[in-house]
DNA sequence: TTGAAAGCGCTAACAA
DNA sequence: TTGTTAGCGCTTTCAA
């Protein structure tokens, strides 16, 4: 490939037009207040021609506005963050942002090194699932920028936030699950470690427990140490298989990887055992039984930040402190927890 | 918020630190050759104290680099294209490039706005799903930058194309179930609507039927449209239960929507019908019985994509005419179409 | 109705 | 070893 042809500049435009730089940005930003329509034609059949696009880099530095939002998620693959990324890139790609998608793998340092990266890359907003460990550059970022916290709650002055009702979705989960027959409810969890989301959720559930008279049973798991997940499972082994209880995982990561084992248990589901999880995976309808879930309004989730932010980049209007917005998640019973059946 | 605090320039570290500008910039841009320690110094101290970080768009309107690449998948959501933008995102972070995430929607009009608008940005280099629409565009650009075709194969003049062997491992599939004792296998598709991927898994199909001196029979859907998939299941629905067959479908997305509705069907897997489809997903190891698949290298694709593009950055090597690379699949066999099985 | 000219923040010759 | 200067391509007063 013959790399870097001369690409072709508003001079150009302007020369085989026979009019001035000026007149041809005007042109371009529709400042047609008062300009001949031969001049218009004319600029218009050069533009054409040459099909010449302006140079965004340029724009950019003038009016240091680079049209460009980032979204920084824990993870791109999750299934939570690519519905996120989805409805973030289509709104922004109507309104002609382009979106920035970074990668934090749950790193604190790399998420530093990402946000003062956006910042040297002149974006105009962000969106992020923050690790917590920088809540003070957030800070400091969202005074010179619409900054959007999603997921995740942190005090970060100036930020918006947007949550689910983590605590409310989980205790009524657990408060199902008992309602429905199942004398334990097994919660299987990764360390909380400061995630607002894990400790929301395991406090749903306690609370749930409590308010049904019952002790609450934890489970300890970490997705990178499969050995825990077996562990976990080997305990349940040895129970006797007079009680039917639950098992209710704190994210559908979790039960993606528990799954196959508890299967091996050759325990009947739901009625020796229930299967119960945060997050509704897509896969969630095609196990046997369906997968009872709770499932958060991730597009929703999206769009809410996203027209936050064009809202915040249009209208001047700067609203000082921080907001917080919630959004309800929704428990969806399938098979999986339904004792009545046969 | 309030928005929009004059950012730190290379201007006033340059005054503070009491040197010039210049000077500044060799510091940043590592040129040392000769530089005294106590400048040196000097320059890093204000910098740590500014929290300065050069403005990438004012780097970038000067060498014409914007350090961007960009990813332009057909769905953000589609886990084959979230493992390569999560290869890509991976080593392009490592090189301190950024990665821009777009999505066409199997548009071809919007697919070309966003090229044009990927030329304005003055990205780097594009990777590409392509919808086949915009070939000459495509070709025009990979003239200025480099341009990676990934997934689907187009005529596409000096650009590289990275695909997996769709013929033959469509054909092993097909082979391996007349051989495991099914009598048919029954291929669901979409229309091919000139999308390189789905003509070559076809054709694969086609030959192994013909190999085996076999029939072969068509199932076609359309993702949009769930009467579809409702009128195929009804047809099997008919069938005398004697002689077990095989359903194998063309992509993940496929199996996902048809499965709930070929479980209630009732048949026996994989007794009395075989399941299987193109794509590993995750949740195909969650089914009962778990699911027979052809597992695609997504993730050295990606790496592959990332490494050619940055080769050809670097090295200024432009070598002319389009390269092609193969990688290839593998079939995974699970219980789903095991007829050995009690 | 149009154009000249001054930057935006940075890099890279070339001088000193 | 460091500084001066001329742009990169565009927007935006202010004049003409």
């Amino acid at each position: 490939m013959t790399m870097r042809e001369k690409r072709v500049t508003i001079e150009q435009v302007a020369n085989q037009a026979g009019v001035s730089i000026a007149t041809v940005s005007n042109y371009l930003n529709r400042k047609y207040s008062s300009m001949s329509e031969t001049t218009k034609e004319r600029i218009a059949a050069v533009v054409q021609q040459l099909s010449y696009r302006p140079n965004v880099l340029a724009q950019g530095l003038k009016g240091n506005k680079s049209r460009t939002i980032a979204v920084v998620v824990v993870n791109i693959g999750y299934p939570f963050c690519v519905s996120i990324i989805r409805a973030l890139s289509t709104i922004f790609a109507q309104q002609d942002y382009r979106l920035l998608v970074c990668e934090t793998g749950e790193d604190g340092e790399r998420e530093k090194k990402i946000l003062e990266s956006l910042l040297a890359q002149q974006v105009e907003a962000i969106v992020v699932q923050a690790t917590g460990e920088n809540n003070r550059l957030l800070g400091q970022i969202a005074q010179q920028m619409p900054v959007v916290l999603v997921d995740r709650e942190y005090p970060v002055s100036n930020a918006t936030q947007v949550v689910t009702n983590n605590v409310e979705s989980s205790a009524a989960l657990t408060g199902t699950l008992f309602d429905t027959g199942y004398e334990e409810v097994i919660y299987v969890t990764e360390n909380v470690n400061g995630v607002s989301t894990r400790a929301s959720r395991l406090a749903g559930y306690q609370r749930a427990c409590s308010e049904h008279g019952k002790q609450p049973t934890l489970g300890w798991v970490d997705r990178h140490q499969p050995s825990t997940f077996a562990s976990l499972v080997a305990q349940l082994a040895n129970r006797r298989a007079t009680t039917p209880f639950a098992i209710y995982t704190a994210n559908g990561l979790i039960m993606q990887e528990l799954y196959p084992l508890l299967n091996a248990l050759g325990r009947k589901v739901p009625m020796e055992m229930g299967l119960a999880t945060f997050d509704n995976p897509d896969w969630a309808k095609l196990l046997t039984p369906p997968l009872t879930a709770v499932s958060q309004p991730t597009t929703e989730i999206g769009e809410f930040c996203a027209h936050t932010i064009i809202g915040l980049l249009k209208g001047e209007n700067t609203p000082s402190g921080s907001q917080k917005k919630v959004l309800d998640s929704t428990v969806l019973l399938q098979a999986s927890t339904d004792l009545r059946q046969v």
